[in-house]
DNA sequence: GTCATAATACTTGTATACAAGTTAAACAAG
DNA sequence: CTTGTTTAACTTGTATACAAGTATTATGAC
């Protein structure tokens, strides 16, 4: 078995996560590139000993990646479900629902300081393009969505996006990984669709933000092929042995 | 410590649960029924002894409970979030927020099997209404609401309702013992309701469905006063110790 | 009495051990 | 060669052991 496969999630985002975090991130990250192929069996044994942890963990991964139906459990092993193009517009089915929701409680609110913690953010985002640090730039751009959902207070509303967020934040992050080296105008379109939103919260402007929330969409959506095509380059010199 | 809370959740709910889920399934019913306090803590080592399982179950449940926010994992045992009103309120707000979204899709599907096995389900409700059988009643009411969601074959869609599934179900039962006790007329409104509900499936009408949605919404949203009285007679002869 | 420090009794996260069950393979009989 | 049975190697779920860290309590100096 080759252990040559290259980690691919952000050390820097697993500070005080646990083993069990860790091998759930890394497993993620690798089902959304490709990595490891939909319809594959993990065993937990197997992954114990791949990530040189015990059986404990694993199980919280698997779990945790069960939730988000990345995997199915069964009675002997786990099937890789991954992502299909299929789910990928499902997901954006649920970001639009909730964002909309969102948008509707926050055009009763004052948004005063939720425009400004989004123009911090926005700025945060403008250092990582300059610096073309991608994994700085999509952490800034999941956190910008987090604070506006974040910020009706709804706990419900946040459990879905719990939920979502770890799936989108690899998809995000493989997407930008991918313009960053190819693609590296494209970030100009994609800060400007976030000013659009948030001066859609600013003026409080129903159908702007309904035109941003779609331009954004299409930015990751538009990006799916070279998501696929990312699968590729990420299983280079991977797939010699198995 | 007293070990003399009679056990709520039905038994044969649980056929092939493993012990975790169980007890979660326990804790949870335990905590919507408010016989555990938001505000208290819980320790693994303390609900093991309690249940008489070792802490891997048990972690299992803390985990399950804290996805569905109704505890918060801390560094020293987890507490008790309950539910509050404001948290019942979201509930509605998201069964609302993907009933809507599930019936958009259904008026551009053919629903002749959905409304058959729909009558189905509703049949069985009449049955256990007849028996007086508040368990068998919430569950085939769980159950028309799943297959209703279930329908589109919307995997994130279905995700969310995974999550909330649990608590509603909770809450339902508490409720239904309630009115099997105190308020059997209620039922006629409430498979009256249900019928208006496959009569909006059937013809596709979006007012039909959302007032019987509403109605349903209602249904439930009233008896959470049931809800805080049942929390009295449910602790009866239980708070005599600690 | 008050404050600082040390000891103790908790807590969680992880590793490992074990039991029960399932799949798959080996093997024998026809 | 096919079929049926037994055996062996897996699998998961649960229990237990251990290490590292945290809160609390006790202790002692002032």
């Amino acid at each position: 078995m080759t252990d040559s496969i290259p980690y691919l999630y952000p050390d820097k985002w697993l500070n005080k996560a646990s083993a069990g975090e860790r091998v759930a991130s890394e497993l993620r990250i690798r089902m959304i590139a490709g990595l490891i192929e939909s319809g594959s069996k993990l065993s937990e044994n197997q992954l114990a000993s791949e990530f040189s942890v015990s059986r404990s963990p694993v199980r919280e991964a698997l779990k945790l990646l069960a939730a988000e139906n990345l995997i199915r459990l069964e009675r002997m092993g786990a099937v890789v479900l991954g992502l299909s193009e299929k789910e990928i517009q499902e997901i954006y089915d649920v970001r639009l629902l909730i964002e909309t929701f969102v948008f509707e409680r926050l055009v009763k609110m004052d948004t005063t300081d939720l425009v400004k913690e989004l123009s911090k953010t926005l700025e945060m985002m403008k250092i990582a393009i300059k610096y073309k640090d991608a994994d700085d730039f999509s952490f800034e751009d999941v956190l910008f969505h987090e604070t506006i959902i974040r910020s009706i207070d709804h706990s419900h509303i946040f459990m879905i996006w719990k939920n979502l967020k770890p799936t989108l934040e690899s998809l995000i992050l493989i997407s930008m990984r991918m313009r960053f080296k190819e693609k590296y105008d494209d970030f100009d379109r994609i800060v400007h669709n976030h000013e659009l939103y948030i001066e859609a919260i600013r003026r409080k402007d129903r159908d702007l933000m309904i035109e941003s929330l779609h331009k954004n969409f299409d930015d990751v959506q538009g990006s799916v092929e070279d998501l696929w095509r990312s699968q590729q380059i990420y299983s280079e010199g991977v797939e010699s042995d198995d």
